[in-house]
DNA sequence: TATAGGCATCCCACCCTATAGAT
DNA sequence: ATCTATAGGGTGGGATGCCT
């Protein structure tokens, strides 16, 4: 390995350190509203009556206000947990409060936009206003006077978090959601409202909820607690404020300590703005501020035996190894500015090493050379293995948005010219890596940002390219995968291949997408799978008549409509209120109207619409208002399927022919030979 | 109080033109 | 012969979900 600084060893220890337990309570209330009305802090008419709390040290208690006057001796017996009862509304809340003092840590789902808001301004609209010396109102959250409140909804909702840490393995930032996808438990779900169910259900209900809270934090050996710590480690930023800010603002906050060790001004974001501002090429996208990276028109057909190479952390290298930072792209020394970008008047310093440029190359170097080497050291006890894991994780998900930071307008350092300077060195290496490979004789027919597909290399050439590359370049060039063979057609981003070990590796085709029909999935993935089996162009031929079959059977069913509705419905997420949508009206927005008149409700950003396609003139409605299958416009669905299949088969000569039109479905039920020619 | 840009797809909203029918 | 309503084609771009 090599040397690392004085720093960067200071630095790798104290994030290294290992992680305290950290006492902590779950907490979560529930309001006695009545039916259809969300209790609003800002006006908190409705009743606190019951108070759920789980700790990290084993407590579990559920504290209930006696509202109703109907709590029976059985209605308060419960194994998991202990109940106590009250007979007024500000003893409960004062017996919570006590009881959390004792935690230096309160966890809560939306305790900032509802729990510790809704307690502080009832108790103050009680009288109680000793609450003042326990909850504190802060300008964007609401903090407790001895600790640290975590929001997990904030820290949850986190791009970086959902995205890096978790993969994206949930979408919608609900604490059902979240459970089902990361601890695999269920949410329970009322049956009805508060005023129609006895209090045992409730209170089972209210202990769940922050069962589950709790549970968020603690499963895989804490990782969500040791995840916090860590960031907080890296930004030097407080508990508060990591769970609560995005991933820029830890990144600036890393940044601004890193120039006062080094003692340097940090700049005003005027002050890199009055420096040169060019930008040198046209974005290839409508509306984006500067060009990104190259994608390669892909070579239509099926290839057997493609490698995959890609560029190892692309983007960060080249920070790290073109020195690309705010002040040293286009720097205020005369000799450096013959150091130019390629194709541009773009300068970089040779003088001085960037901030960006350092840290970057700081933490891609830890991360390989150190943390994940030691998360996967055998001779390390598992549970410390993990935590070198988490450490890993942490430092990728800073490393994976530097780039991006510095080409975000909101950003403290944002440059522009310093943000396609990367995207340009990009392009630039890997046009240079394809000619080069022209040159030896190997074929690339794809690639995508960073990656090259290079049909059946030969291995001493491709040893030779990544040489090259390293060489002419500083860059690493890494075998990614191996397809048995791959199919693409001339979409990019749209392919899909079965690599050496078996496994169908799909990218972007309509069939994967969450939009469409779980019936047409099913109906692609079936054919997948007849593909999944062949090995050479021979095999093609038989499996054509399968997949002919499975098309042929599934445009029937479409037409009979034997199909559940659930299996036609389109997810599609509402991303803004549905007033908001003044350009255009796309039907799921048509849908979630529909839907907001029918049950008297407004749909919040987020939510998932599920719309069917329908006869009516709307040629749309949410599944909830579909009540039979005749209303279900089959045509739409055949057309559907034709496009989403489409994709994969027309390079494997089967035409779908798109354009024929269906007048009415019965008389012209078509016949396979109308559909493909061979 | 959003880390970036590039791409495929669906379909809305709008413009233009061909056509049938009205004057 | 000219005008008008309407259907259908063409097109640009909004919206979504994906890829790297």
């Amino acid at each position: 390995m090599k040397e690392i600084s004085e720093e960067e060893r200071k630095w790798l220890e104290r994030l290294a350190e290992p992680v305290a337990e950290l006492k902590h309570i779950a907490l979560d209330i529930e309001v006695y509203n009545p039916k259809g009305v969300m209790p609003q802090p800002e006006n908190p008419e409705y009743p606190i009556f019951i108070i759920s709390l789980c700790g990290s040290d084993g407590l579990k208690k559920v504290l209930v206000y006696n509202l109703r006057g109907d709590i029976k001796e059985e209605d308060i017996e419960f194994d998991k947990f202990e109940v106590e009862v009250f007979e007024d509304e500000i003893s409960l809340i004062r017996r919570a409060l006590d009881i959390i003092r004792d935690y230096p840590i309160l966890i809560t789902f939306n305790g900032d936009s509802f729990d510790l808001p809704y307690i502080l301004a009832r108790s103050k609209r009680l009288g109680f206003m000793e609450v003042g010396d326990y909850i504190e109102r802060g300008k964007n959250e609401f903090r407790i006077s001895w600790g640290i409140h975590i929001d997990l909804y904030k820290f949850f909702k986190n791009v970086s978090i959902k995205t890096y840490a978790f993969s994206g393995a949930y979408d919608v930032i609900s604490l059902g959601s979240i459970a089902r996808a990361l601890i695999n438990k269920d949410k329970k779900e009322l049956p009805g409202y508060f005023d129609d169910l006895p209090m045992k259900d409730i209170i089972e209900y209210g202990y769940n909820d922050a069962e589950i809270t709790l549970e968020l934090t603690q499963f895989n050996d804490n990782l969500v607690m040791k995840l916090i710590v860590i960031i907080s480690r890296i930004s030097n930023m407080t508990i508060d404020d990591v769970t609560r800010l995005s991933v820029s603002n830890w990144i600036r906050n890393r940044i601004f300590y890193l120039h006062r060790i080094k003692n340097y001004l940090i700049p005003r974001p005027d002050e890199i703005r009055e420096k040169k501002w060019v930008r040198h090429f046209q974005p290839v996208t409508k509306g984006k501020k500067y060009v990104g990276a190259l994608v390669i028109d892909p070579k239509p057909g099926i290839h057997f035996n493609v490698v995959v190479v890609d560029f190892a952390s692309l983007y960060p290298s080249i920070l790290k190894e073109y020195n690309i930072s705010y002040e040293t792209v286009n720097c205020p020394h005369k000799e450096c500015m013959s150091n130019l970008v390629p194709e541009t008047t773009t300068w970089i310093c040779s003088r001085k090493k960037g901030l960006i440029s350092e840290f970057a190359g700081i933490i891609r170097d830890i991360r390989v050379n150190v943390f994940k080497r030691l998360s996967k050291d055998e001779n390390i006890p598992k549970a410390q293995r993990e935590f070198y894991g988490v450490i890993q994780r942490a430092l990728k998900v800073i490393i994976n948005a530097l780039y991006g930071v510095i080409g975000a307008d909101t950003f403290q350092f944002y440059y522009l010219p310093a943000a396609e300077a990367v995207t340009l060195y990009g392009r630039y290496v890997i046009k240079k890596a394809i000619e080069k490979a022209d040159e030896m004789g190997l074929e690339v027919i794809y690639g995508d940002t960073d990656s090259l597909f290079i049909k059946n290399p030969d291995v001493e050439k491709l040893d030779n390219l990544v040489t090259y590359i390293k060489d002419r370049y500083r860059l690493q060039l890494e075998i990614d995968k191996i397809y048995k063979y791959t199919v693409l057609s001339s979409r990019k981003k749209n392919y899909f291949g079965i690599t050496d070990n078996g496994i169908v590796d799909i990218k972007g085709l309509m069939g994967k997408k969450s939009n469409t029909p779980p019936y047409i999935r099913d109906i692609f993935y079936q054919i997948l799978d007849k593909l999944r089996t062949v090995e050479d162009i021979g095999q093609f031929k038989v499996v054509k008549n399968d997949i002919i079959k499975i098309i042929n059977e599934a445009e029937s069913k479409l037409i009979s409509k034997d199909i559940p509705l659930e299996e036609l419905v389109i997810t599609v997420t509402l991303s803004k209120k549905t007033d908001q949508y003044t350009k255009t009206t796309p039907q799921h927005v048509k849908a979630a109207r529909m839907l907001e008149r029918a049950l008297g409700i407004k749909l919040q950003p987020g939510h998932m619409i599920r719309i069917i396609k329908t006869k009516n003139s709307e040629g749309v409605a949410p599944i909830e208002l579909v009540k039979s299958l005749d209303q279900v416009d089959s045509k739409k669905y055949i057309e559907l399927l034709h496009s989403t299949l489409e994709q994969i088969l027309e390079v494997l000569e089967i035409k779908v022919n798109r354009r024929r039109k269906i007048a009415t479905i019965d008389e012209n039920r078509m016949s396979l030979d109308k559909f493909f020619k061979f």
